[in-house]
DNA sequence: TTTACTTATAGTCAAAATGACCATATATTA
DNA sequence: TAATATATGGTCATTTTGACTATAAGTAAA
């Protein structure tokens, strides 16, 4: 969110707005915030703010986030810049997107002192947003879908123990497309990127599925000997 | 390319790098320029510059890459932004890394006004650059790495006509592999990307290899119908 | 003018992966 | 006990891959 005065000590004409996924009931969703003051006071908006004099750019998006939403520790990845001459309407300004994939159920959102609201929407029920936001939101979903099929990121919009349904429907909704059960189940399997929890699911109304983490220093290791990713 | 003292009509602190990959010869390499004025002279960069307060992002860069060193209308885009605060030396700087892929060949180098001089360097073969441009250059390499076997944007390194070992010899050199003649040529084959021109290589000392050139009309339209660039 | 050398291009074949299915198991609720 | 929902495992024809082999078409050197 960009307020209208930026405090002193701030990169002045550099801000930073993020893209955030969640994933609940089968649904990709992305977060929103309403901005309580300035001219842009009521509407929508995707979480920003300044970056400022002394922080990197990725620690100012940690920042960010965090102070608008309550979240933290969570994938957090540039996207683009954004800096078409006119796209801020009293100055020029540039912003630099960020792309961020968080397990919804983990956090209780906690609106920012500067934003009235913060609200998950289903990414294909979006409101209009301020400035170029719904054009950063595009790019962000585009980039996702692309990104999700050639690196195992997915697995961030889900609880660290998940069902392979759940891993499933996952893709299912970023990709807009039905797979293959079974053919899902075995590509995974092959893959051996998931550890199996010795667990099962609970409080289902029919046959309990097995729980499984994904591990990011298998990845890793399984990359280090050629495997790619690919879904 | 950084100067010391920018114009007054810029966004101060905002910079532009461009990460130029060419390809001759069998070999990757990256564009340099030498700086010409400032505290770097006489020091290696990668070309940049300042981005002006009436243009995009994305017109600087090309503005920049063009009177840096005469290139221009090639394939060109944003990869992140760098943004330590003490990436620069007299002040806090963010700079948007941009990469470039270009037929090396197509090109007479023309350095511009604040450069010294421009040159190709093996991208394996680099020297010290300013600031954190090796970093951002190392950056370049792997998205290019990545991206190539995801992407048919490799054809922008390669002239208009280009033969299949030429295209082959092109992935080794970016992959840092070698590929079976063979299979390479069937893979591709059955992509339908390619459009055999119907001419033959010329002053060759053996056998002449047919010319192919990739259309992008013809991957949008794949891309429609659910294909999906893999190498 | 024959031979060596270089690259082009086509083809083989077993192994692995894929896509479209089917079958059975295990749980809950009516 | 039956209906149901999902889990899990398996079949099979087809496609794709990886590792090779074979032949063709040129140039250059003997």
């Amino acid at each position: 969110m960009e307020s209208i005065n930026p405090p002193e000590s701030i990169i002045e004409a550099l801000s930073i707005d993020c893209v955030i996924f969640g994933f609940k009931d089968g649904r990709l969703d992305i977060l929103l915030v309403k901005h309580a003051e300035g001219i842009s006071a009521g509407k929508w908006a995707l979480p920003g703010g300044w970056i400022t004099y002394g922080e990197s750019v990725d620690e100012a998006a940690k920042r960010l986030l965090k102070s608008l939403t309550g979240i933290s520790d969570i994938y957090l990845e540039q996207l683009k810049a954004f800096g078409e001459p006119n796209r801020f309407p009293t100055k020029r300004v540039v912003t630099l997107a960020f792309y961020a994939l968080v397990n919804e159920e983990s956090y209780s959102l906690i609106p920012g002192f500067t934003a009235s609201d913060a609200q998950w929407f289903n990414v294909h029920d979006v409101p209009q947003l301020i400035y170029d936001h719904n054009q950063i939101l595009d790019f962000g979903y585009k980039h996702l879908k692309h990104k999700v099929r050639h690196e195992p990121i997915g697995f961030n919009l889900l609880p660290a123990k998940f069902t392979l349904l759940q891993l499933q429907e996952l893709y299912e909704a970023i990709l807009e497309t039905k797979l293959d059960k079974s053919n899902f189940r075995r590509k995974l399997a092959k893959m051996k990127l998931l550890i199996n929890c010795k667990e099962k699911q609970k409080d289902v109304s029919h046959r309990a599925a097995a729980l499984y983490k994904f591990d990011k220093r298998i990845y890793v290791t399984l990359r280090k000997s050629g495997m790619v990713f690919e879904l």
